[in-house]
RNA sequence: CGGGGUGUAGCACAGCCUGGCUAGUGCGCUUGGUUUGGGACCAAGAGGUCGUAGGUUCAAAUCCUAUCACCCCGACCA
């Protein structure tokens, strides 16, 4: 039995496995503060190359970057009626604005200093962003506006996990506000486009794109969407969403212009957004039971050069070998960058600092001693299928870029067969009954989920409460779907559209 | 907010029930040596207000009271 970098396993404990692999890849810890992550520099790096790629994409869709503050006035969250319901219970409220110590000399908040208005912390921007905008837009000329902004926000999660759903998480949210309906509508869905472009070809994470249900739709849009991914759990996890606002948001912070006609009109507003949750996916898509597992086009290096010799006579031509090498890869390109290259020549024992790159999910590992250098080679390690073959120096750094892009293509493929393998279509009660039990009968071992099922599916009190007994959701309904009519499958009310249904995070 | 649990070295924990020498173990860390192509070994060290406050006692990590923090299960969720 081969001994495995994690402990536990995937299968042993799935949601043990996801903290192990965080920690042993020094991608973030627990802070000080509930709920709060600190972000490391090997996972705040991964997040620099998500942020690097979608700002690329954003900018290149006709977006420009903005900034609006952290402080919301509580007013602004009460101007959206569904707005409020959904985030009043999570969040964060300021309410002072001084400390001053009691009697028993602690710190407190200063009785004289209360704020006439409380500000809140923004769990989200719509209703900060939208009274700006009502400013900047008077004529149909001011539109379209389209801006996006990186940021931190607060929402009060009761239960936290890193990367999946921590107190503060940063993301990116985009606003855009426009003359008509259609273009608002095209702008959903173009964003929506964007981010599984992203999903797919840069951290080979396969999604479905769809709308999402009534009851999943975001707090005052008019239509969600969303791409849906699969983990290795066979969970679902939503990955980004994009959000047709309608007039609601307009009408609310009263962004108005007058169009061609001299009509005053309500703008229409989008906003769409995706989190550093995007790590908890990466993470859940690829990784295995040795720790993490990096697509190429996001991990910080590409390649980890590590120098063997046993005495200072074998160093200096190892060091030299690899220095010079380091430049030849460096030279290269892979998917529009540099190739990211980094010598590892801490005084560590080899096995330990092997290991050390395996569970940081560097894609390809070179050891480099005097045998190598003999040969004129490195002995070529791959995280993803584990393969390890002698190559050629010079064969190295002419097929590097090609090598890489290998590992992101098996990546891929690797996680779209895993969700094809566990996609059913299902049409009656009692196959979604036995496709959703647990079948792990363990007691003490989490149970590993079935997947996603593709159903029929009529909205309703009834369903509802079938599918919150069961703990499984409707994930979207997806825009490629199949489209042929048929019947709910707990119901048998007509139903237009197939859903995906799973459990998810 | 309901139910359960835990606070002892950087980390993971034992010791508590049945109070008693200088509070232990493993990992990690430091130093020296032997090793070194997939997670080495030996030796010597450093490191503690036992969550906090009060009480009982000749004596408290251990018993009692209060308090704080965190974790797990439920409701909520990018």
């Amino acid at each position: 039995m081969a001994k495995t970098a994690i402990t536990p396993t995937r299968n042993d404990d799935y949601p043990e496995w996801y903290q192990q692999v965080i920690k042993a890849a020094d991608l973030a810890e627990n802070s000080d503060v509930r709920g709060c992550m600190v972000i490391k520099p090997w996972g705040w790096a991964i997040w620099e190359n998500i942020q690097q790629g979608l700002d690329g994409m954003f900018k290149a869709t006709g977006h420009e970057n903005a900034y609006f503050p952290l402080f919301i006035p509580l007013s602004f969250l009460q101007k959206e009626a569904d707005h409020v319901e959904g985030f009043a219970k999570e969040c964060a409220v300021v309410t002072h604005h001084r400390l001053v110590p009691n009697a028993e000399g602690k710190l407190i908040p200063d009785p004289n200093s209360q704020l006439e208005e409380p500000l809140i912390v923004r769990p989200t921007s719509e209703t900060i962003i939208g009274s700006t905008y009502a400013k900047w837009v008077q004529s149909y000329r001011d539109l379209p506006i389209l801006i996006n902004q990186w940021a931190n926000v607060v929402r009060w999660e009761m239960r936290t996990r890193l990367f999946l759903r921590t107190t503060e998480f940063l993301w990116q949210e985009g606003h855009t506000a426009h003359a008509t309906a259609v273009e608002a509508q095209e702008e959903t869905m173009k964003m929506l486009g964007v981010y599984a472009d992203f999903a797919e070809n840069w951290m080979a994470m396969p999604v479905i794109q769809g709308e999402k249900t009534a009851g999943e739709r975001f707090p005052g849009a008019v239509s969600t969407y969303a791409i849906e991914a699969m983990m290795q759990d066979r969970k679902a996890l939503q990955a980004g969403t994009s959000h047709f606002l309608g007039q609601n948001f307009s009408k609310a912070q009263e962004i108005k212009f007058q169009d061609q006609n001299g009509q005053v009109e309500y703008a229409w507003t989008t906003s769409w957004g995706v989190s550093t949750r995007l790590i908890g996916g990466l993470i859940m898509t690829h990784s295995d039971d040795d720790g993490l597992t990096l697509p190429p086009r996001l991990a910080p290096k590409h390649i980890v050069l590590l120098p063997i010799y046993r005495s200072d006579e074998e160093k200096t031509p190892v060091l030299e070998y690899v220095h010079s090498l380091k430049k030849e890869l460096e030279a290269q390109e892979y998917a529009g960058s540099k190739v990211r290259v980094m010598i590892d020549d801490r005084d560590m024992r080899g096995g330990e600092k092997n290991w050390y790159h395996v569970k940081r999910g560097v894609p390809l590992r070179a050891e480099i001693g005097p045998k190598d250098i003999a040969k004129n080679g490195v002995f070529l390690a791959r995280r993803d299928t584990g393969e390890k073959v002698g190559v050629d120096r010079a064969e190295l750094v002419q097929t590097i870029g090609q090598r890489l892009t290998d590992i992101q293509n098996n990546l891929f493929a690797r996680a779209k067969k895993l969700r094809e393998d566990n996609t059913k279509t299902i049409d009656t009660l009692d196959d979604f009954l036995a496709f959703f039990t647990p079948r792990s009968k363990s007691e003490d071992k989490p149970e590993i989920h079935a997947g996603f099922a593709n159903c029929h599916y009529s909205e309703g009190p009834d369903l509802d409460e079938f599918l919150k007994k069961h703990k499984v959701t409707i994930r979207c309904i997806p825009l490629a779907g199949d489209s042929s009519p048929g019947q709910c499958f707990l119901t048998n009310r007509p139903s237009a559209k197939r859903a995906v249904f799973a459990k998810s995070y």
